[in-house]
DNA sequence: GTCTATATTCTGATAGAC
DNA sequence: GTCTATCAGAATATAGAC
């Protein structure tokens, strides 16, 4: 009889899966797919690579997510989501002024992108290889960040003396003193030779800096 | 007798070559991987797209170049040399003030990129798959510009009361404003809704507002 | 030097046993 | 659900004719 074997099998995989650290295989290959496609991007990446770092078979990838392609639509479209969801949106909708907006979406930024260094690059590679496919999944947060910061942007503060600016170099400007300094790690680091703690250290400090900086060039000449 | 023939086909190999907008085989090989390479990056690219837009064999690429890999190497420095010799190492070498350096680096790589928009990105992107092996390569740059315009900025400017500026961060706010810009361009201009037109006319607003700008933080607080 | 045809290696995906 | 073994196609590289 193999029956009870059977059900020897099943207990203990229902023990696995009650146990809080344990991950379910399909789990597991796609966190390890979120790290490789992250770090590596699409083209870079091998499937045989997901399935080791995820310690699983490469034949199991197949299996849940059919394919490369569909398992990195889902990583990608999740890694948008993330990086515009949540970070920016609940800033910017609340009622605060210019000022206010800014000290609390830059230290958001920073700490989110100390987590998440890969991130931004991630983005930035996909966006330029995908003309137009993310686009709908994310026009509605940009839509809603055009209707209600921008047009507080243009307005100005007048209490706080802040003058309207063009947006386009206000984005540019905020992202490249905030975002960038995590893109460009590798070749900052090189060149100032700075080491992966005081890296830490810098942009924490950043934290404090950049609103401060941003608020400088607005008023500046 | 065949020997005539042949000297017929050498004669127009030479008047070939003679023609001043002709290249050579190897060089529309090395100019279409340029192209290709910069723009897609190493692992994206397949070299039947480097043959195809070369309008050559495909086995002439190996056998000019015998690899993908030897003739990517090539490729990436050249690129590397280009990105920091002459744009860098000429503004910064020259007797002149923290102010006036500014001016001209800022100029200098916003009309730089404005020809070669691929190519931080590209550094970037190879940057973080190559841990060391450029290295080596543009350590004497990078040294130079630490002895002559690290120490410069440390000191300041008094005369202009200029005070004095941890490097990383100068670092990291002159590239983030000056080449963050190209770099991010798809998102920006997403986020933005401006078109190629708008873009290249406001990166041309940003060789004079950057400088001031990069000038406002240094005395901000 | 240049081409066509082919060899070789890599990689995504599947078949089939358990 | 999971594994081993294998296939099919793509991509790099080479052999050999011209």
């Amino acid at each position: 009889m193999i029956l009870p074997l059977a059900i020897k099998r099943f207990d203990l995989a229902k023990a696995k899966k009650a146990a809080v650290k344990e991950l379910s295989a399909e789990e597991k290959i796609k966190a390890a797919a979120k790290r490789i496609f992250t770090q590596k991007g699409f083209a870079a990446t091998r499937t045989r690579d997901i399935a080791e770092e995820a310690g699983m078979n490469l034949a199991l990838l197949n299996y849940y997510f059919r394919s490369k392609q569909k398992l990195f639509d889902i990583i990608m479209l999740e890694n948008f989501k993330k990086f515009i969801h949540g970070i920016v949106i609940e800033v910017v909708h609340e009622n605060a002024t210019i000022e206010q907006k800014l000290e609390k979406v830059v230290a958001a930024y920073i700490d989110f992108l100390a987590l998440n260094p890969d991130l931004p690059f991630f983005i930035l590679n996909e966006l330029r290889n995908n003309p137009t496919s993310i686009a709908s999944t994310i026009s509605d947060e940009i839509n809603q960040i055009r209707n209600s910061f921008f047009k507080q942007l243009q307005q100005g503060n007048k209490k706080s003396k802040l003058p309207p600016m063009e947006p386009f170099h206000f984005v540019a400007n905020l992202i490249g003193l905030t975002v960038f300094p995590f893109v460009g790690k590798p070749i900052l680091q090189r060149v100032t030779n700075v080491s992966d703690s005081k890296f830490n250290a810098l942009m924490q400090e950043r934290k404090k800096l950049v609103p401060v900086w941003l608020k400088a060039i607005m008023n500046a000449k």
